[in-house]
DNA sequence: GCTAACGATATGAACGTTCAACGGGATGTC
DNA sequence: GACATCCCGTTGAACGTTCATATCGTTAGC
């Protein structure tokens, strides 16, 4: 893996170059306005005519720190339909860019997960971690807090609410808003397809449901439905609503994939999304586009870039950091 | 994000802790033969107690290496639904440990790219790249190999037949093996739907259902279409195919989201894939096993690490690498 | 018995950067 | 005029590892 011997121009050879010494160029990186604006001038023509770039290896040496964020992908068996991280992993790769940070994936094995994030720290391959796909009772959270080692997490920690370095999106918020967007939309009736009650993230998007149609009137207990994070036995459960449903109606869903499944329910039972009956995800994952179906979008860089401002910072945020999705409108939502 | 200050043990410690010199622990992590085995327990013993781990920036200062790989991943806005990179990097990211490497991701401005590579280059924060989603004349690989950078290519650099690092799926071979399928399933004929003409890929794997239905009598002209890569599209194109089909016939597509279109036009018709249909994909994304399509599964562990091991030995391949995809058999190929 | 060769371990130097400390000149303060 | 202060810049040391080379004792070869 090692390239030709590439001459790399050093700090010292920018220093001889320009007259100056190491420091002096150092401090023109990092601290220009220590440096005369002469001097600075004429030490960036040389950086840039010898195409100087710091190493990292021999800064991170010194400095005792990586800038470099790990963030754990999962094997390729363990990962769902519709999985929103690709994207995420997107977005926080160019918001560590940004603070001039690198984020570096890793894999670990179940149950020696721990093991991985001990070596990559003890190894100074990474500074801290951005954690997802939290699960209940989430080891590595309190791992992390107990050694002091920075760590976000996108999305909430739920149980443990000394985990306070945490960014989400405002489901409850969310749903209440594609609510109102199909009712303004001119929708008559909205029903609600969710998870099965208990999962957290499930409940509070339902909460947005159960806000913003408290005062319409509807038959909650009969437009309500629940299903896996499943487009097929989304289908099933969809066509149980869609019989006490008339055209003009609208479902709203829980996530992209439960609204794809209606889509095609939607589809057996030759209706069009939109025309017929209103339909609403949740996520925008590639699906929601690719099916035209409106969602409400995660804001995935506003949400990278606060992760990453938090890590630095974590003081910044003492309960966490809410973040509202927007609408995006789309096909099945147009009559 | 630095933590806080943890005392991490260096080659010194354990050197003093078990009466030896710096080099030895060294040679005792890295070169074992070179020390005597009762030494080598008496260092191991401290190591472990001591629980070092080398650190991976002075180890790169003096090696001049990263042990990293650099892997661009594509912005929110420029992927695609379906897309296998997300599974891909995982696999990647496994292997790159393999080799006690690790993968670095990146996002690139369009056009300005090449600055990026060449800023983790000489800031050492990469050794080598690893390229995906390569397209026609990629300015990426003659840039790489002018400079000598270590790189390979996931799937074929096409159209530059001096680049040879690549691996691939045999997408000709994984086709005839899906059209064999179905025939021994018992399918009666075998339609094709594929991308436009022109596409590389595309008609690679389209060569493998020519091969494997050439002795069939079949009318190819009739029972062959094309669609864009997206799944409305596919199951508007799957529409005039299945005029043309009777039950017990299959349709073998050159995607999973062909496949999944092919599926969205069997439901309106109120036909079940498997039963009525037989339908496979190919790739194996996410979404094949949503649906339970059949579908040809890119060995990406086997690739993944076949990827890695031809960074560090280019020599070993003069023509490229072609890995043969498996048949996953689900309930699309199933009476 | 002398020299060569080898095995096991130790030592100095180097990788390229930033930290900590210091120096010299100009400016300001009383 | 003495002294503090600031600006701009320099120098030695350090981060933790591995490379190149040296040392020492033992064994082999003749």
């Amino acid at each position: 893996m090692r390239g030709l011997r590439r001459e790399r121009a050093t700090l010292v050879d920018v220093a001889r170059a320009s007259n100056v010494s190491r420091q002096t160029v150092s401090n023109a990186l990092n601290n220009p306005q220590r440096v005369a604006p002469e001097t600075l001038e004429r030490v960036q023509a040389q950086i840039d005519r010898l195409g100087f770039h710091p190493n990292q290896a021999a800064r991170s040496l010194r400095q005792q720190q990586a800038n470099a964020i790990g963030f754990q992908v999962e094997r390729t068996h363990a990962r769902g339909f519709g999985n929103l991280l690709d994207p995420f992993l997107a977005a926080l790769t160019e918001a560590a860019q940004g603070v001039d940070a690198h984020v570096i994936t890793f894999v670990a094995d179940e149950g020696a997960d721990l093991a991985t994030y001990e070596r990559l720290l003890s190894t100074q391959v990474v500074d801290g971690f951005v954690l997802a796909h939290t699960r209940h009772a989430d080891p590595r959270a309190s791992w992390l807090r107990e050694r002091g080692v920075p760590f976000v997490s996108f999305g909430r920690v739920w149980d443990d609410p000394t985990v306070t370095s945490w960014v989400d999106v405002d489901g409850r918020g969310g749903t209440r808003a594609a609510v109102e967007h199909v009712l303004a939309g001119g929708y008559r009736r909205v029903a609600w397809l969710g998870w099965p009650a208990g999962s957290l993230v499930g409940d509070d998007r339902r909460a947005g449901w159960n806000d913003a149609t408290a005062g319409l009137g509807h038959d909650h207990a009969n437009l309500s439905g629940v299903t896996p994070q499943n487009a097929l036995e989304a289908a099933k459960a969809a066509e149980v609503i869609l019989d006490r449903l008339s055209p003009g109606d609208a479902i709203v869903c829980v996530s992209d994939v439960v609204a794809l499944g209606v889509t095609l329910a939607l589809g057996r039972r030759h209706l069009l999304p939109g025309t017929d009956i209103g339909v609403v995800g949740f996520d925008d994952g590639d699906l929601a586009e690719a099916f035209d179906i409106s969602t409400m979008r995660q804001p995935l860089g506003d949400l990278s870039r606060r992760l990453i401002h938090l890590l630095k910072r974590p003081t910044d945020s003492r309960h966490g950091d809410l973040v509202t999705p927007t609408l995006i409108h789309r096909a099945s939502t147009t009559r």
